[in-house]
This record gives C-alpha cells, structure tokens and sequence, in this order.
DNA sequence: AATCGTATGTTATAAAGTACGATTGGAGAA
DNA sequence: TTCTCCAATCGTACTTTATAACATACGATT
C-alpha cells in the first residue's frame, strides 16, 4: 500500500533508551547507523509518530526528545530533568489531575497539549 | 560603564504587548522600528534581561515570547495559550506550590526553572 | 591620558524544523 | 501479466530559531 520506511521505530527508541539523555533530532542523526542515513524530516516523523504513541516525549525546555519509560499515563505527569547528570524522571500525579479540574472549572480552558518540566538538580548530583 | 544602548527594553515590552500574542524573536525583529534594525543577538540579549527580571516569559512550546502582565509571582503559574486566538493566560495557583513541595519530597529535585504550559482553546474560541 | 573591563553591536554560522515535489511499491483493473 | 493509480514515504532545499565569536564604544581606574 505504500513504500517501506527504511528508519524503523524500534531502532530509534533502542538508540534513545541506550543514550539515557534528552537528544536532539540531530543528535539522532549522527547515533543512527548510517548506510542510508535518514535526513532530517525523516528523523522528526519518526518522532512525530512516537510522540502520537506516548512512545516518545519532546522536552520543550530542552529542544530534545527522550523516551517515555512506557508506563501507562493514566494520570498527568511532570518531567524532573537534571542539568548536571541529564537523568529525565516522569513523575506521575493524580493531585497534577485535580489540579487540572480545578483549572478548568476556573478558566473554562480546554487543554490539548501540557507541558509540564522541571529543570534543576537531582538528589545525587546536588549532594555531589 | 558601557555604551548606551540602541534597544529600549520598554519598548520591546511595549511592542509585545501591543501584539498581545506570543511573539518570535524574529517577529519582534520585524515589528522593531528600523534604523538601525536591530540584530538577532541584540534582540535575544534583550529578552533575556528582561526574562531575568520577570518581565517577560519564554512559552516554550511555542518557541516565542510574551510579555508578562506584571503582577508580583508569588506563587508558581501555568501559561494557557489559547490556539485560537493566542490569548494567553497565566494562571497563579497555590495549589500548584503546594504540589511543587510535595513533589520536592517525594524526589529531593531541586527545582531551578519551571515550565507549565497548556495549549489548546480558551472558552471564547471554544464557543464560537 | 593611557589602560582596562564590560555591555553592547555585528558577522557569520550553527541548530532546529518543515514545505513541497519526487519516488516507491502494492492494489486493483484490463 | 502489465498497466495505472495512489498513499505512504523520502529527500532537497529552505525557513526559522538561536548563538558563538569577534569588534567596538565608553565609563572607570590608575
């Protein structure tokens, strides 16, 4: 029905798991395999597509992508990214969730897209 | 101690409010008056000056700037940005500090920047 | 008055992201 | 089979966003 994707999804979460660290789209690039390698638009719709599967989340603070640590999201979440060690925590919340309702009583706003990031320090590299 | 500044913060602060939607560094260039047009780094110095001083915020998934209505900060706010219109709020909420200690407990993060931002449809938008 | 330090301006380029035309390869028709 | 069609994918070339590196003006210091 169409042509064969010669970047395979798996590969990019493997490589993104296996840095452990926000990457930029470029920094993809370079840890791809080459023999072809993909160019930049290819690279963002991969990313397009995980991101639609929760697979893959764009740190807005960063200008980079991690992936998810694949637990379920059945609540809002807070991203906790340390700017010494680059460890990225996912904090899941259900007091977040509340907090949400009681906005959206306030406001009337209807979210689409949150974006919740902490930058700082984490426990061992402020002890450190 | 240095040479006089070509730039005028308060009216880059007035330019922005006067857009009142989030604006781009390089739509802020454009809406700049000329002579001289300023250059990139001078506009990006700017608003890193005034980010300092909380005059004005970054919305980071927007890649674009808005000027801050100016109230004190008191406690941690979350931006709505209406797709729509780019209407955007901040909403200051008590809850969302007392949730910041919580989470400071959970995970000893020392928190150093924070980016809560949802986007979607004010109530306005949503009716229409 | 010579020198210095720092905020500012400028040039050039890096980094991030995307519009759009070209290509592939399978489905279905003849 | 061989053709045409078409949707998914690719890749060129570009735009947009951001900054490194360098140059300079000018008040402060001696």
């Amino acid at each position: 029905m169409a042509r064969a994707r010669t970047l395979d999804d798996d590969l990019l979460i493997k490589v993104m798991k296996r840095a452990a660290r926000p990457l930029s789209a470029y920094d993809l690039l370079d840890l791809l395999p080459d023999e072809p390698k993909p160019k930049p638009p290819v690279i963002y719709r991969a990313l397009d597509r995980l991101s639609a599967k929760g697979q893959v989340h764009r740190i807005e603070s960063l200008k980079a992508f991690i992936a998810c640590d694949g637990h379920k999201h059945n609540h809002e979440t807070v991203f906790t990214i340390c700017t010494d060690c680059n460890k990225v925590e996912e904090i899941e919340d259900h007091g977040l969730c509340d907090l949400m309702s009681i906005w959206k009583q306030k406001t009337n706003f209807t979210a689409q897209q949150k974006t919740f990031e902490i930058l700082g320090q984490c426990a061992k590299c402020l002890a450190a």
